[in-house]
Formats: structure tokens, C-alpha cells, sequence
DNA sequence: ATAGGGTTAG
């Protein structure tokens, strides 16, 4: 076949597009309008009316394929094409690659993509098997084509740039991604704004937030995008901070929010526990009509839920029309965080009763609650339940779960064998979670032994040092102590002081371990004497407690009790205080925190800070954001 | 053929 003969195929579609028949005219409408089910079934009434499919009709139905995941319908059709005599254009040979590459057929689609000699693959042929490439992230392969696309000087238009640029994700394809902003820049693809945001992105998924702000303040024209992407780039990173602050910026440049721009701040305010702004937000949702999305809504229960405003969190979530696995995992999630396990895990089952299937995330959520609150076997039932109910394959981060529920009850030697048993192969969070059980229950030996394995997979995770020593010292073993300094040392390992901040009239209350260094110093101590006190008094050892174990009460000068008796003795009854802590496996204050809420009838929220990087920026006040 | 989105322990 030469080029002369094909040439009529390729200008056809755009000659005869207005001209074909009624059943590809209305097709095409289908197709544009995403009604794919509807498009399908008129390609059946097509047959039966005996019209023949022709070059038009191939690539609407292929895409429909595509849309509603039918491989099987797919690769029928791909018989049809060949089976009609149908000249395989470039537009159905596009279409094909893109299906197969959306049911990561990749063989297949490279296949279609080869079967014809290079100088019919033009720029669409080669996007659409780049796009595969990066869709079921293979950046490299597309990269490579990329090269070739070139070599054979075939022209490379925005949607290549697109496809390349949004399939690197990972801090490692950031050295293609550098690359692809070069030729973007040399090519003059800058001025297209879809292009520009694609890096923009690109750089947020590699993790390099900085990279991503140069990139944003040098853009001379900015759209809804862009904004989003910003935005939504420092909430996925953990810089709520600079999330509020961007937000504000937008609003003064008379940018308008949308429900994505919105959710970036929503999920925010949860990670700073800054329940005002949150309720702020939440006033400019239902202003601006977002109120059904439910994005949004799942997004607002889970701030209120962190925030400790579980009334709030569960009034929202009674009023959601349509919830979905997230919804019921937030507000499960909720209740766990706060120790009102048996509250989770009727959630839990009313989710199953109104037939929504568990997934492997809210499993997660039910088993930490379990774990929290010592309901240790009905923890090992929903683990059981998991597999052979539901058909879930349980991950690491599911035995690293059972490991503390078992851990915490004591049954180290069960949780030991749970790890031997373990089909998938145990990582730092399923060791490191048994290494915390032996600081509760002081056993040395099993904690050597979970410290050699948790050190090889997370070698520079300072906590797990932390830990060890701690429990070396617990055993008055110096040696042990000293062993573990030295081992920190060589490996250049500093750690941060565990610290704890509450923030109150607008300042941040910051306490380290031991801490004396506060004005209200005495009154502080004298109020933590009288908790921890009064905390022994009411705290039944397991066997008074139906065989429960809640864990052993830590006695030190923790942080996070300093920040509590500060909070006690500065606020009034009925608001809940906020504990951020930078730390997570040092000193579990767990229990402590848990009866002195029942003792004072107060709520207190102890907020995971290690992610979010307030104590890089120096300690910072909610006046700062708003 | 195509840039932005909610949940999760340790």
C-alpha cells in the first residue's frame, strides 16, 4: 500500500463529517453528551436495521467501551473493525489504543499502535499510546516514544505534553518532568495554560511544593486551575498553613472558589484542628449552593470529627442524601479517635445493613478504634470477617493494626505469631506497632527482636530509636540506653524534642517534656499532681475490668499532660482542647488523656502534628490564616 | 488523545 492510496482515508472524516448518516449523527451526540450505555444500544439497532458500521461509527463505540470498562464488548468490536474490512484509519486505530490502554491491555494496544508502518502513525496515534503509557504509569515507555515521535519528526502538540507530564507522579519521574518543563519552555507550549497547570501538578505529586510556588508565582495568567492545583498541592503535602493563606490571596485576586477549592481548605482546617475556620468555610459552602457535593460534606465530617465536634460531624452526616464508604468511614473514624469504639462499630454494621460494602480503608478505621478502646476480640472478629465475609485481602497496614490491639491487651506472644502468619511481607508500621506493645508491657527481649526487624525497613525513623531506649531505660538497663545513643549518633540521627502545643487567645502554648519553662509553671504542675492522682484512682487494673486491658498508665512529665493541665486551667468547661504533638511513638498518653476526660468531663483531641510542618515554620496562631 | 478533588492505622 502506498501513501497516495491512503490518503483519501485520511481526509474523509473531516470532508464526509457532516454527511454521514443519521445513526453516526446521533452517535456522535451520545458520545458527546457521555450517555455511553445509550450509545452502545444504538449500535445494536443499528444491526438490526441492517445498516453496515462504517470508519465514523468505530470510534464513538470503542470509546463508549472504554468509558463503562467492557473489555470484552472492546475486543469484539475490535473483531467487528477487521471483520467488516473497515479501513483501520487513524482516528479507529486511536481509539482502539486508548481503549486497550484503559484496560491496561498495553500488549494490545501496542499491537494496533505497530501493525502499521511509522509514516501512517501521526500525532494522534502516538498520543494516544503515550497517554497509555503514562495512564497505567509506565512514564518511561511513553518518554521513549516520545523520543521517537520526534525522530520521525512528527509534530508534538499540547495533548502529548499533556499525557507525558501528568503520568509523573512520583518523586522519581521528576527527573523526566524537569526534561518535559525544558522542551515545554523551548517549544513555547508555556503559553498554553493546560500545559502549564500539568506541571504545576506535576510537581506538587513529586512532592516538590517549592518548585511547584516558583512555578506559580512566575505564571503571568492564572485560571481556576491553577489556584486548585496550588492549593490542593499544599493540603496533600501537609501545609495547611499556606493553604489558608493561598486561599485568601485568591479571594483578593476576585478568583471564584469552586467545591475543589474549597475541599483543599476543608481538609486543612481537620489537619490543623482549626475548628473556627472550618465553620467559616462551611458558611461559604452553603453560600455558594456547594451544600450536596459530596466531596465536600465527607470533607466537613471529618474536619468536625478531628476537630472533636462530634454533634456537629454527626448532624451533617444524618442529613447526607446519598453516603458513601468515605462518609461512614469519617464518621466511624471519628468516634474512634475519641475512644467511643462501641459507638464505631455499631456504625459499622448499620453501614453493612444498608448495603454499602466495607472497603479496605474503613477496616482500618474499625480496627484502631477496637484497638483504642481494648475491645480486643471483637477487633479479631471484624479482622476474621474481613477475608472471609468480604473477601478482602488484609494489607500491612491491617496486621500492623491487629498487632497494637493485640499488643496493647498483653497477647504479645499472639501478636508474634500473627506476624510469622502474615502472608504479605510485614513492614515498618507491623513491627514498629509491636515494638510500642513492649514498651507498654515492658518485655526487652521481644522488643530487641522487633527493633532489629522495624531498623532495616525504616532505618532513619527516629521514633523507633526513641522507643527502645525508653523501654531500656524503663528496665534501668544504662547499657541498653547507651547502645541505642551511640547507634543514633552514627547514623546522624537528631532528634526533635517531643513537644506539645495548645493554643489559646491566639498564642501558641509550646511544652517540651519535662518542661518548666512556662510563667504559669507551678500552677501547672500542681494541676497534673492532682490528675495523676486522682487518675490512679479510678484506673481498675485488667481484671477488675472484665478481662479488658486498657493499657498501662505512663507516669512521666509528658508533653502532652503539661499542654492538658495548661488547658484545664485556662479555659472554661464545655470547649474542647486541642492538643498538637509533634511526635507520635514516644510517649503514649493515651490512657491518661481517656480518664481524665471522664474525670473532668471535658473533651480533649490530641492531634497527630509529624506531617504537618508548623514546627519547621516555627509555631504559628490561627489569627496567622484568617 | 487532555491540567485540580473526600477516608486510613502505626
Amino acid at each position: 500500500m502506498s501513501i497516495p492510496q491512503l490518503l483519501p482515508t485520511f481526509k474523509l472524516p473531516v470532508q464526509l463529517g457532516n454527511l454521514t448518516t443519521p445513526w453516526n449523527c446521533r452517535l456522535r451526540e451520545l458520545s458527546k453528551q457521555r450517555q455511553y450505555p445509550q450509545a452502545l444500544t444504538l449500535y445494536i439497532h443499528m444491526l438490526r436495521s441492517s445498516f453496515s458500521p462504517n470508519t465514523f461509527t468505530f470510534p464513538f463505540l470503542l470509546k463508549s467501551c472504554a468509558h463503562l470498562f467492557l473489555p470484552f464488548t472492546g475486543s469484539q468490536l475490535h473483531a467487528h473493525v477487521i471483520r467488516t474490512g473497515t479501513q483501520p484509519d487513524p482516528y479507529i486505530r486511536t481509539s482502539l489504543v486508548s481503549m486497550y490502554s484503559k484496560f491496561s491491555l498495553l500488549n494490545n494496544a501496542r499491537k494496533v499502535f505497530d501493525e502499521f508502518p511509522y509514516w501512517q502513525n501521526i500525532t494522534i496515534c502516538y498520543n494516544a499510546m503515550i497517554s497509555g503509557y503514562t495512564f497505567n504509569s509506565k512514564v518511561r515507555e511513553g518518554f521513549v516514544l516520545f523520543h521517537r515521535m520526534r525522530e520521525e519528526g512528527v509534530e508534538v502538540n499540547s495533548v502529548t505534553m499533556l499525557g507525558l507530564v501528568s503520568g509523573c507522579t512520583v518523586p522519581e519521574d521528576l527527573t523526566i518532568g524537569v526534561c518535559l518543563h525544558g522542551f515545554g519552555v523551548k517549544f513555547g507550549f508555556y503559553g498554553d495554560l493546560s500545559v502549564v497547570n500539568s506541571l504545576l501538578t506535576m510537581y506538587v505529586k513529586c512532592g516538590e511544593v517549592e518548585l511547584a510556588r516558583k512555578l506559580f508565582d512566575g505564571m503571568g495568567e492564572r485560571d481556576l486551575i491553577t489556584w486548585n492545583a496550588m492549593i490542593s498541592g499544599y493540603a496533600q503535602n501537609g501545609h495547611a498553613r499556606q493553604v489558608l493563606e493561598l486561599y485568601r490571596e485568591m479571594k483578593l485576586a476576585k478568583m471564584r472558589p469552586d467545591p475543589v477549592t474549597l475541599l483543599g481548605v476543608v481538609s486543612s482546617c481537620a489537619n490543623l484542628g482549626a475548628q473556627s475556620i472550618g465553620r467559616e468555610v462551611e458558611r461559604q459552602i452553603h453560600c455558594c449552593g456547594f451544600s450536596s457535593n459530596t466531596f465536600l460534606t465527607n470533607a466537613l465530617i471529618n474536619m468536625y470529627a478531628r476537630c472533636g465536634n462530634l454533634v456537629r460531624a454527626h448532624a451533617i452526616f444524618d442529613c447526607m442524601a446519598e453516603k458513601n464508604v468515605i462518609s461512614w468511614t469519617a464518621i466511624i473514624g471519628g468516634y474512634g479517635i475519641h475512644g467511643h469504639a462501641e459507638i464505631a462499630v455499631g456504625l459499622f454494621d448499620e453501614m453493612v445493613e444498608s448495603g454499602i460494602r466495607p472497603d479496605k480503608t474503613v477496616f482500618v478505621t474499625v480496627l484502631s478504634a477496637c484497638s483504642h478502646a481494648g475491645l480486643t476480640d471483637k477487633g479479631l472478629e471484624y479482622f476474621d470477617a474481613m477475608e472471609v465475609k468480604y473477601g478482602l485481602k488484609p494489607g500491612p497496614e491491617h496486621y500492623s493494626c491487629l498487632v497494637d490491639l493485640l499488643g496493647r491487651a498483653g497477647r504479645l506472644k499472639e501478636a508474634m505469631d500473627l506476624i510469622k502468619s502474615m502472608k504479605v511481607k510485614p513492614d515498618g508500621a507491623v513491627w514498629g506497632a509491636l515494638l510500642s506493645a513492649c514498651k507498654i508491657h515492658k518485655n526487652v527481649e521481644l522488643a530487641e527482636l522487633a527493633f532489629e526487624h522495624v531498623i532495616k525497613l525504616e532505618p532513619t525513623n527516629i521514633g523507633y530509636y526513641v522507643l527502645l531506649s525508653n523501654i531500656y531505660s524503663d528496665a534501668e538497663n544504662l547499657e541498653g540506653v547507651l547502645k541505642v545513643r551511640v547507634m543514633m549518633r552514627e547514623r546522624k540521627l537528631r532528634k526533635d524534642p517531643g513537644c506539645s502545643y495548645v493554643e489559646y487567645k491566639g498564642k501558641v502554648h509550646l511544652f517540651y517534656c519535662g518542661d518548666r519553662s512556662h510563667l504559669q509553671t507551678e500552677e501547672i504542675y500542681r494541676m497534673l499532681d492532682k490528675l495523676e492522682s486522682l487518675v490512679k484512682e479510678i484506673h481498675a487494673p485488667a481484671e477488675k475490668y472484665q478481662g479488658r486491658s486498657e493499657g498501662v498508665l505512663n507516669t512521666g512529665v509528658h508533653s502532652e499532660k503539661l499542654a492538658i493541665a495548661f488547658g484545664l486551667l485556662n479555659t472554661t468547661s464545655g470547649t474542647e482542647i486541642t492538643v498538637m504533638k509533634n511526635l507520635r511513638i514516644c510517649g503514649d498518653c493515651h490512657l491518661f488523656i481517656k480518664l481524665v476526660s471522664k474525670i473532668v468531663n471535658r473533651q480533649f483531641v490530641v492531634r497527630d502534628a509529624t506531617r504537618f510542618h508548623h514546627f519547621r515554620d516555627g509555631a504559628c496562631s490561627c489569627k496567622d490564616y484568617w
